[in-house]
DNA sequence: TCTCGTTATACCTGCATAGGAATAACGAGA
DNA sequence: TCTCGTTATTCCTATGCAGGTATAACGAGA
């Protein structure tokens, strides 16, 4: 019989995030929130998908394309479909580098919970 | 001339703390508070050192000792001094593995922005 | 010129909670 | 038995802001 194992008691945490001079640019949300849009070419659709509100969303958005010099985010309203919304190509680089910032996070989460049972 | 160096436009930035199974236990903030009560033996006089209300202060230590099982910070009241505050062996563990933890992430978070200059 | 679904923006409201103020409780020492 | 400085706890309030609602603006297509 194998040793069972016991969820540790407790747990190494944290949360990570990309700041600009004038604060945070993006964190998991708002990476997730781009990755959305880039899959439904829509703010509305990606808000649904995500459980927030289209406002919420449009907000995180505003206030990324604002402190980023060049917009992350780009989006048109009217025609056909009512609109859309695309993520730049600085927009991808970002979601590139958070997630590869991300996955080396986890990992060193992961690393010191093991290293920390009493 | 060397050359001029200049702040990255972008930084990797994020905080940690340490989980119980009931939430939060401990941040940067908490384990500050625990090392002015090393330094002070008083809860009073750590708060005052870290700017912040006694009432704060008496509620993080009372949340910590709420959710770890045995007490990080004992405090006893009257008598000579008015009173004292000691942090216990675990408190010290606690505050040894944090400070530990977190410079490995500061050295995650420096790395990860040099990586990140566009 | 009308429809349609979206983007963009203004407005409002309650309600959680941060934080101060006040006070009780305590025990060693004089 | 009184003083003193601390720990422990209750009460109150104000205010910031999260989050919903409503509505204007827009342009391709029919």
């Amino acid at each position: 019989m194998p040793a069972k194992k016991v969820a540790p008691s407790l747990t190494a945490d944290g949360r990570i995030w990309i700041n600009t001079a004038e604060g945070k640019l993006v964190g998991k949300g708002r990476i997730e929130l781009m990755e959305k849009i880039k899959e439904y070419g829509s703010i509305r659709q990606a808000a649904i998908a995500m459980e927030m509100s289209y406002r919420q969303a449009w907000q995180l958005i505003d206030d990324m394309n604002t402190k980023a010099k060049t917009p992350l985010v780009i989006s048109t309203r009217g025609g056909k479909g009512g609109g859309k919304a695309t993520v730049t190509e600085k927009g991808e680089q970002l979601i590139a580098f958070f997630n590869s910032f991300n996955k080396k996070f986890q990992q060193l989460l992961a690393q010191q919970t093991q290293h920390f049972i009493f």
